[in-house]
DNA sequence: CCCTAGCGTTGGATCGCTCCAACAGGGTAG
DNA sequence: CTACCCTGTTGGAGCGATCCAACGCTAGGG
């Protein structure tokens, strides 16, 4: 305290760096022969280095091998350059196309990426979305149908936040941006097609309680009436799985209007429906279309190739990043919503209607 | 500096925390009347403090909703309580199977998990393994067939790191354990179920050149020579893709010892090999019995319904958990490497030898 | 010839926490 | 009565970065 300079030097700090392994910025200052606060102006390579000073600290930090520590950065600055990214099931393979979009825009912006899985914060109590908090992540992306937990919503609304993908319009925080795929398009797509080939009688499986299934069904309702269609509306509630959409096949195959194309709330239920089809000797897309939702890895199975609708994840990716660096930088613009339009993969499992 | 406890509170410091919306260790210890000190003992449970203090402190972190701030913890103590997990390939469901088998083994042990994508990665340059580094993680968990990058290497040298999965035997560093599938007793497994059912003529597609497909390719040689099929072995080479699985088949059901049985790889190339049968009008089981590999969702849908040999992904992540934080508390103990026994689903897709 | 401006550089305070040596106070032993 | 221990509590010195006010130096204007 009262020694100056080089005493304090090489006794505590001196020690401490020869101690550690790793080198910090002292190290690397002390091999230039510059101050520690220029070495700090280089990592955040301000103009007013000069030249030749920059050169000595850059080859002092590839001399040591240097790396900046995270925790005295994020302590010194406020932010933490990281985002958090909370994902509701790692095991759909919708997120993983969106991660591929968004990652690369945030590291673009020297951002860093924590990724977490809703699914297992809901069994840990949530803890991970607290530390997300306690680590201080300067964003946060909360991606698909993710409960809206208490904790959740409090740190939202402390955060800046973007919503993305499955979760739809009734997310209703004042500066929560929410991008969506545009569930109801979507459905009107496969309507438009399956009218087309002069299908009528075109049933649909709900995917309830999610929101984005029930924005599909919506959507089959209002296309269905569109297209001049909506005495032949008929819907039977499955729940997004393979066995619901069995079961829910099995009943509308069995009725005496049986409809001659069924869309299904996503393509889990579609494989159900195949299956059910099968099962009942109806031949597709002879005797049956049908169309699934979100063109994941199994409607693009040639043992199944399903017609699907692309909810184009990886734009909504790219769009999300976008939108969260802007309302990083400004935290209290009005929220805003965008839907981004889907895209019909046209598979083999639909066809022209059968004649009888 | 010269100032004494009181004073310096009002200027410095106390207007930092009225800045700041968040409260500090300082505000608690002011609030409850204690010094910074305590409060930090309190936050980590020490045995030595007074009920009544222990309680005065916790009153007043519940009246101002303190949380710890990360980053300063992380700056103070050596060690970060995180550990990084990198994963291979979010899209593959054995990674989201292992990680709930993972991540509550950690989280009982306070630490938090940093999950990282390997294919990120790749494309962003490595930084995303660096930024764990930077970190500070206390362990890393490396899951799948990562790519062994000079990065990777070298910080697994440095930081306590368990290998899982996919991974074969032949990383060898130092203080790396590795905890695999037993890739060659699950090929010896399907080689055995079906020759059990009276096949003889046992085909492979393999899956090179990853690890686990040269494992299972070698167990598929081992098992048939024991079964004393060794001159039956005929491979062909896929890999581990759909595509490569359905062009395999095509070849092998093409030949003039067209064989009863497949083993694929994995269960894509099974679905493949599905697809190429039913395209060559080849019924299954009854002329040909397919088996896969891993038991993913696809070997489960009861369109495919494919016989397949489970990883045990979800005691793998259990096992990997414990592994790594003994590793954390001796980092320099023996490598050790253990391989978990797989399980054999049976499915539809596999039957009795047909008659002629 | 002095005063100011600008550039590049520096020391020190600071972020919020942990850890350690020191300390007050009450009980027990010498 | 003094010495000593034990329990609970405290101040201060870090951890490794950022940031800001102040500095020395050279150059240009009055």
């Amino acid at each position: 305290m009262a020694t100056p300079g080089t005493r304090r030097d090489s006794s505590s700090r001196a020690s401490a760096s020869r101690a550690s392994g790793r080198p910090t910025l002292e190290t690397v200052a002390r091999r230039a022969g510059v101050s520690r606060s220029l070495v700090s102006l280089v990592l955040n390579d301000s103009p007013k280095v000069s030249q030749a000073s920059r050169d000595a600290v850059l080859q002092a930090m590839a001399d040591l091998d240097y790396r900046p520590n995270a925790a005295a950065r994020r302590l010194a600055e406020r932010r933490s350059r990281t985002v958090g990214v909370l994902l509701n099931d790692l095991r759909q393979p919708w997120y993983a196309d969106m991660l591929d979009g968004l990652t690369p825009v945030l590291y673009g912006a020297g951002k860093h990426v924590l990724l977490g899985d809703g699914r297992i914060d809901q069994m840990m109590d949530e803890t991970l979305t607290w530390s997300f908090l306690d680590f201080g992540v300067d964003g946060l992306v909360l991606a698909g149908s993710i409960p809206m937990s208490e904790a959740v919503v409090s740190i939202a609304s402390k955060i800046p936040t973007v919503a993305v993908g499955g979760r739809g319009l009734d997310l209703d925080l004042p500066h929560v941006d929410v991008l969506a795929n545009d569930n109801e398009r979507g459905a009107a797509l496969v309507v438009e097609h399956l009218a087309g080939l002069g299908h009528t009688r075109i049933a649909h499986i709900s995917g309830l309680p999610s929101v984005a299934g029930r924005l599909r069904m919506q959507g089959y309702g209002d296309a269905m009436r569109a297209a001049g269609l909506g005495g032949h509306v008929l819907i039977d509630h499955g729940d997004m799985s393979e066995e619901g959409g069995y079961r829910s096949t099995v009943r509308l195959l069995s009725r005496a209007d049986r409809p001659t194309a069924i869309f299904a709330a996503n393509d889990l239920t579609c494989v159900g429906a195949l299956s059910a089809a099968t099962a009942l000797g109806v031949q597709v897309p002879a005797e049956l279309s049908l169309a699934g939702f979100d063109n994941s890895l199994f409607s693009r199975l040639r043992a199944l190739w399903l017609t699907s609708v692309d909810g184009t994840a990886y734009p909504m990716g790219q769009q999300a990043g976008q939108m969260l660096l802007k309302r990083i930088e400004q935290p209290s613009a009005p929220a805003q919503t965008r839907l981004l339009p889907p895209r019909l993969e046209v598979r083999g499992s639909t066809g022209p209607v059968p004649a009888c």
